[in-house]
Formats: C-alpha cells, sequence, structure tokens
RNA sequence: GGUCCCGUAGCUCAGCUGGAUAGAGCAACUGCCUUCUAAGCAGUAGGUCACAAGUUCGAAUCUUGUCGGGAUCACCA
C-alpha cells in the first residue's frame, strides 16, 4: 500500500508539475493519532516544484492520489500536511492476509548466515546480573536474525584457563577439605566461587601482613607468596602438569553443572561452545606471519606491534618479549578459526559489554589489515553496563546481583502476586510452578530488554522488578486474556472469522498496528535491538487493552461483528506470542 | 590529555535517516468490577528535550562549542 502511494506522488508530481524526483523525496508517514487518516504525505519537500502554497500543493496531490488509488478513500490537509484515509477494506484483506499466515512476521531464507557469541563466562565464580543482560541479550537478537531469514549458529566462549581459576584451585588445595559440592550441597559454580573468595580473603591478609613489615603496596601485591604460588600452578597447567590438569579438569566439571542449571533456568543454548584452553594459543601464528608481511613490527625485545597511528589509536602489542600472547592474539586466531570452519559466514556478532568497545575496534582493524576482508561482517554488539543505585557492582566487595539468586526470588515475587489475585486456582501444581515461573523470567527478561542496549541502566536488588505497566507480565496477562476469550468463543460455538462487517476505529488501528509487525522485526535486526521489538510489542497490547475494555466482543450481538472481533483478537495474540517468543519469552494460557 | 558513548516529566525509559501541540510506564490524585481475567481501562497533574550558538520553511533529532556523567587508551582477561 505504502509503496503504491509513493510511485503514485512521483507520479503525480510528474503530471502536475512537470517535474520527475526521486522517491526517495516522498515521505510517508503514519497520521498522528490527534488527527484524521491513517497515512500522511509531508508535502513541504515538493513546494519548490510546485511553486504554490503548502495547502494547494497538498491538495492537488491529494485528489490525484484518490482519483488514482483505490484504496485511497479520503483525504484533509492540515498546513503541509496531507493525510489520507484508506479505505476499510483495505485493512480487511489485510487482516485477512495475517491470519492465512502462520509465519507472520518472519522472512524465508535470506542465504545469509551469523554467528552470534554471546556469553563469556570464567570458570571461577557463578554468573551475576551482568551476565543476564548479556546473555538474554544476544539470545534474543539470534533468534530476531533468524526470523529475518538468517541461518544463525549460537555460540559461548568459557574461559575457562588462566589465572583466575588457579586462584579458585589452590583456595581448594589448601582450606577445601576435599569438600565437595556433593558433600556440600551446593550448586558447582556456586561452591567453586566460594574458594576464590577465599583465596582472595588469604591474599589481602598475606599483603597487609606484608605492608605492616614496611613494604609499599603495589610489590607486596606481587610478592604475597599465595599469589606467586597460584602463577606457579598456572605455569604447572601450562607445561601439562598431570595433577594440576586433573585437579583443573574437576573443579571446572563442577563449574559447568551448574551453568547448565543455570542456563536452563534462562531458558536459552547454544549451538557450539569454544574453551579458551583450546584456543589460547592460535592467533601466534597469524601474528608471525604478519610480521613476515611486514604488516606489524619488532621492537628490540622481541616483542611484536601493530602500528595503529593511521587509525588515531595507541600502537598495540600482539606477542609479548617472551613469545607469549596477550588477550588480542587470542581473538585474532579464534575469529580466523571460525571463518575457517564456517566460510559461508556472513557476519560474527559478539555480544559483549561497551566496556571492550575499543578492543574490538582495534580487533577488526587488525583483521582488516591482515587481509580479511570477512572483517567487514564483524560486528561488536557492546551494551552498556548495569549499575546498582550505589554504583559498579564489585566482586570484591560483594555487591555483586547473583543470576541464580535473582531468578529464584523474581520467580518468589510472581507466585506471590499470582496468588493474590488467584484466578489458577484449578491448575495442577506442575502447572503452577511453572506459571511462576513463565511470569518471573518475563518480568525479568522484558526489564533487561526493552532498554536500547548500548545504554546503561540502573537497577535496585532491594526494590522487586515492576510487574505493572510496561512489563513483560503485562503482557502475558493480555496474552491469556486473549485465549480465555477465544476459549468461551468456542464453547458458545463462534468461530473466529473475518468478514466485511460495519468496522469501528479502535479495531482498524489495530489492523494497522498488526500490519507493521514485519517491519518491526525487520529493523529489529538492522539494529540488532530485541528493544525495538518490546516498544511495538508494548504499543500493540496497550491498543489492544484498549480496544478490549471499550468494545465489546462475546456479548456483541451481531455475529458477523463477534467473530470478526474474536479473528481480531486472536491474530493479536498470534503476533503477541511470536514477537516475546523471539526475546525467549513464553506466553501462558491462564494467569 | 586522546578517542567513544550518554544527558528528554520526581523516577525508569520511548521518540533521534530533520516534520504537526515532545510520548509511555512507575510514583501522586480522580473515576470504572451484579457485565468477555481490575497484573486492566479512562482521566488529572507533571517539560526552558543539560546549556549556547549555527544550518533549515521547520531542530529533542544535524554541526560546533560549553558543562555534567560513564567507558577506554594495560606486556589484565
Amino acid at each position: 500500500m505504502e509503496q503504491i502511494i509513493v510511485d503514485k506522488t512521483v507520479e503525480a508530481i510528474q503530471l502536475l508539475y512537470h517535474h520527475s524526483i526521486d522517491s526517495k523525496l516522498v515521505q510517508l508517514q503514519k497520521t498522528k493519532k490527534e488527527f484524521v487518516g491513517d497515512l500522511t504525505l509531508v508535502v513541504f519537500p515538493f513546494l519548490q516544484i510546485s511553486k504554490k502554497s503548502p495547502e494547494q500543493t497538498a491538495t492537488e496531490i491529494g485528489n490525484f492520489l484518490v482519483n488514482s488509488v483505490e484504496d485511497v478513500e479520503n483525504y484533509n490537509v492540515v498546513k503541509g500536511f496531507l493525510n489520507l484515509t484508506i479505505n476499510s477494506n483495505h485493512w480487511f484483506s489485510v487482516l485477512n492476509k495475517i491470519s492465512q499466515d502462520s509465519n507472520f512476521g518472519t522472512f524465508s531464507d535470506s542465504g545469509k548466515v551469523f554467528m552470534v557469541e554471546y556469553a563469556s563466562p570464567n570458570t571461577n565464580k557463578p554468573l551475576h546480573l551482568g551476565h543476564l543482560r548479556n546473555i538474554f541479550l544476544g539470545y534474543s537478537v539470534a533468534n530476531i536474525l533468524k526470523a529475518n531469514g538468517h541461518t544463525v549458529y549460537k555460540t559461548q566462549v568459557i574461559n575457562d584457563r588462566g589465572i583466575h581459576i588457579c586462584k579458585s584451585m589452590l583456595a581448594w588445595q589448601k582450606y577445601g577439605n576435599s569438600e565437595t559440592p556433593v558433600s556440600t550441597e551446593m550448586k558447582g559454580d556456586h561452591f567453586v566461587g566460594k574458594y576464590y573468595v577465599e583465596f582472595d580473603k588469604a591474599y589481602k591478609k598475606e599483603i597487609n601482613e606484608l605492608v605492616e613489615k614496611g613494604m609499599d603496596k603495589e610489590t607486596a601485591e606481587k610478592e604475597a607468596p599465595i599469589f606467586k604460588e597460584a602463577q606457579i600452578m598456572l605455569q604447572k597447567w601450562e607445561s601439562g602438569d598431570e595433577n594440576i590438569v586433573s585437579l583443573w579438569k574437576t573443579m571446572n566439571s563442577w563449574v559447568y553443572e551448574g551453568f547448565d542449571v543455570t542456563y536452563k533456568t534462562m531458558g536459552v543454548d547454544f549451538d557450539e561452545i569454544y574453551y579458551e584452553s583450546d584456543t589460547y594459543l592460535l592467533g601466534k601464528n597469524y601474528v608471525e606471519q604478519g610480521l613476515k608481511n611486514k604488516i606489524f613490527y619488532q621492537k628490540e625485545d622481541g616483542s611484536i606491534w601493530c602500528s595503529l597511528k593511521d587509525d588515531k589509536m595507541d600502537d598495540k602489542l600482539l606477542l609479548r618479549a617472551d613469545g607469549t600472547s596477550v588477550y588480542i592474539t587470542q581473538d585474532i586466531g579464534t575469529a580466523i578459526e571460525r571463518y575457517k570452519k564456517h566460510p559461508s559466514l556472513n557476519g560474527l556478532i559478539y555480544t559483549v559489554g561497551n566496556e571492550q568497545n575499543h578492543h574490538f575496534k582495534v580487533l577488526f582493524t587488525l583483521l582488516k589489515k591482515m587481509g580479511y576482508n570477512w572483517a567487514e561482517g564483524c560486528y561488536h554488539l557492546s551494551y552498556g553496563m548495569i549499575e546498582l543505585p550505589e554504583g559498579k557492582m564489585k566482586s570484591r566487595e560483594g555487591t555483586v546481583v547473583d543470576a541464580d539468586d535473582l531468578m529464584c526470588s523474581i520467580i518468589q515475587d510472581a507466585k506471590t502476586s499470582t496468588q493474590e489475585r488467584g484466578h489458577v486456582e484449578n491448575l495442577s501444581e506442575t502447572e503452577k510452578e511453572n506459571l511462576y515461573k513463565m511470569i518471573g523470567l518475563s518480568g525479568l527478561k522484558y526489564y533487561l530488554l526493552k532498554v536500547d542496549p548500548k545504554k546503561g541502566m540502573v537497577f535496585d536488588p532491594k526494590e522487586s522488578i515492576d510487574l505493572n505497566g510496561n512489563t513483560g507480565p503485562f503482557i502475558q496477562y493480555t496474552y491469556a486474556r486473549i485465549q480465555s476469550l477465544l476459549e468461551k468463543g468456542k464453547k458458545l460455538n463462534y468461530i473466529a472469522k473475518i468478514s466485511t462487517v460495519q468496522s469501528n476505529e479502535k479495531e482498524i488501528n489495530l489492523i494497522k498496528l498488526m500490519n507493521e509487525y514485519p517491519s518491526v522485526i525487520k529493523e529489529a535486526g538492522v539494529n540488532y535491538s530485541p528493544a525495538i521489538l518490546c516498544n511495538y510489542i508494548f504499543e500493540l497490547v496497550k491498543e489492544f487493552n484498549n480496544f478490549y475494555q471499550t468494545i465489546e466482543i462475546l456479548r456483541e450481538e451481531n455475529k458477523s461483528k463477534l467473530e470478526f472481533r474474536l479473528a481480531l483478537s486472536e491474530n493479536v495474540g498470534k503476533i503477541i506470542k511470536s514477537g516475546m517468543n523471539l526475546m525467549g519469552i513464553e506466553m501462558p494460557l491462564k494467569m
């Protein structure tokens, strides 16, 4: 429809003012609520061509469109705005098309392939609130890309080696008394995290003791015996020491068991998992190759660098003087590895916090310098940090909001408020538990996804997440109402059916909104932004609630109207569910 | 200091490829359940869109500068 009007407007300008214009000049937008009409054409850009007043130009174009486009029924002019009214038959046929398309909103195979990396946990402690935002965001973006017709590989990188895990290992060796997650009845990741904290306590104590003996703090941090021990452990791990490797495997396996539980509660999954222990040596060869090709340079001490002067950044170290790699060396290696494994990849998306903006800018620049054209397709999906009211989360100060605890408490909140309302008494216990989980998680996920990813956000753990207003449960509630309507309709032997009926404005508004769904999916995909989808669904749901509360549906006397409204509701429900599912949020039949 | 991001109602956020009188939610206040689920709906109140210039018929939106907040520029990961 929009395209037809744009084309016809170009034609109108040609005929009326003998001027051919680019269709990009034609600005067609939704008519604002306070004016009459469906679509609005902004005529200001044509004034120079028409050499007439805005009103007159708009009137002339309006006349032309009404006469030449069948579904343009009427128009009115306000200043330079030409408001067009579209025939309601057109909207009926739109609804009809939506109702017949079981995958409405999703696009057919684009032939493009993307990889989305959306988790990169360390194995020395449990997941926290920051991980939740990261993972929900990446998971949702992966789904949105799929809906856009792309093939998507979801992947995570596990930072399973390094000094951090050695710290946990060492503390466990020293103070663990051979206890295990089973013997202590602790979740594995929390268990290992406990020893990370133990290490830190002991480490701090040693530092203080050294400082008291007169050592300056910086030296003390390097000289503390337990720290040195951890470093020795890391060296042993790197040389393949059997005992250390075996301990490492055991402790990591505890962590993975814990992560699996958390991921399951979160409702996310991965197609591929990369372990840093497998990949941390990759990249060295490529750097050495780059040195030969004179893309990089070597300093006198033997360290290898890349000059980024042309890109207005400081030079970047790629290999230390002793030949060991730094973080970015690994990232170069893994990126190349991924493209080798999936040569058809069109894009590689890293869902990582904005504190690493610079890192990824450097990484992509390096890859381009090394001649990998696919680096153009690499994208850093950067998201803002979550802060507490008192500032950043600090693991050392114990202010980190734990992912498991948070999910547990919001599910508990959902349980309390669901029970207060008492709509679900006749569900079984399992169904109820499921429902509480569904509601609680929708509150959390929606809360984290509705904000533009790149913006930071403040989270107050003392205030429970709201379940009214612009929230996941509000949307679920609307969905449940629709399902209840449909079920009652069925019992009364009505079927959802679209026919040409006398329609009202609210019904047409709903169809217009539904019609936008595919373009919203597209926009959310292009911008990697579930927030765009959230806003759209919220708008749709608000519009539906307004309709629901003011228009009679099952009480309508005219059967065709009643069945039309059922069909309308059913399709609104379909879109709500589809959109929310893309964000990993499930919809209940009752709540 | 260099680079990047952000600043919209008391709070949390939309709107930003320039378009009509800047919108939601929360909190506050007023109505609405003998009628399809009140986790709802309708309404009232709340704004120098950080500030200042510039471009334009038109700026919250684009440019520049100022102020305020954050991130980063590690032989940490």
